[in-house]
DNA sequence: GACCAGGTCCTTG
DNA sequence: CAAGGACATGGT
């Protein structure tokens, strides 16, 4: 990665904190966010919302009763973030894991982040973003979180590397803090949603880093 | 009706 | 490794 790369991080996310100042960003019990993050996989977060409240309905927010749930009471739950058919089965997945390898959620609380992100991974439907949202928003762990957001406002601001450069960059400049993870990545998304439309990203904030 | 949304997996070049 | 398609509903 080169040195200026993570100087121009460092500038953007210092920005980006004075803009936006504290987000209430992803609360929620652990399980549920765990959910959560599956769900919300290429899927807007109000439709999440609309099925965690079915599912909650239903009594299947734990990964307990996921497990041994009926995926039709499942995908009927999840119908409203679409793709509920996969994320059903991953769900299944995520549960069938963490049940058999920890024996629930708290049974992960002694496992090192490192490690526990490589078990997520093994899971079928769990990627690098959904394993590291997990990993900071459920788990509190320090693990950055980056997602098309992250990357699409790199390339704009002229940082060229990729997902995985990228979060060893902003962990590089980041205080080793969940607080700082949760709320860098929280503001890097507000700033997408916001600014990063195609029409409006002449009046991005960022601007000024822009050359 | 076209296009996109806080991805991941599988197949091809 | 990069690129393209599948998975699917809901909002603009």
């Amino acid at each position: 990665m080169s040195e200026s790369s993570s100087v121009k991080i460092n500038h953007i996310i210092s920005l980006l904190t004075d803009h936006f100042g504290e987000l209430p960003w992803w609360p929620g019990q652990t399980d549920e966010v765990m959910v959560g993050a599956i769900l919300t996989q290429q899927t807007r977060w109000e439709n999440v919302e609309r099925a965690l409240v079915h599912l909650r309905g239903k009594g299947l927010c734990s990964l307990e009763a996921i497990y041994s749930g009926e995926m039709q009471e499942i995908e009927e739950a999840i119908r409203c973030t679409g793709f509920y058919r996969v994320k059903a089965r991953r769900l299944k997945s995520l549960a069938a894991h963490v049940m058999g390898q920890y024996g629930g959620t708290s049974g992960m609380a002694d496992i090192p982040t490192g490690q526990l992100r490589e078990s997520l991974l093994e899971v079928s439907g769990i990627g690098e973003e959904t394993a590291d949202s997990i990993l900071c928003y459920a788990l509190s762990r320090t693990s950055f979180v980056v997602d098309a957001y992250t990357e699409r406002m790199a390339q704009c601001m002229g940082v060229r590397e990729r997902r995985g450069e990228l979060k060893s960059i902003i962990e590089g400049v980041l205080p080793k803090d969940n607080y700082s993870y949760r709320q860098t990545h929280a503001h890097i998304v507000e700033y997408g949603k916001k600014f990063c439309g195609q029409k409006r990203c002449s009046e991005c904030i960022l601007l000024s880093l822009k050359g």
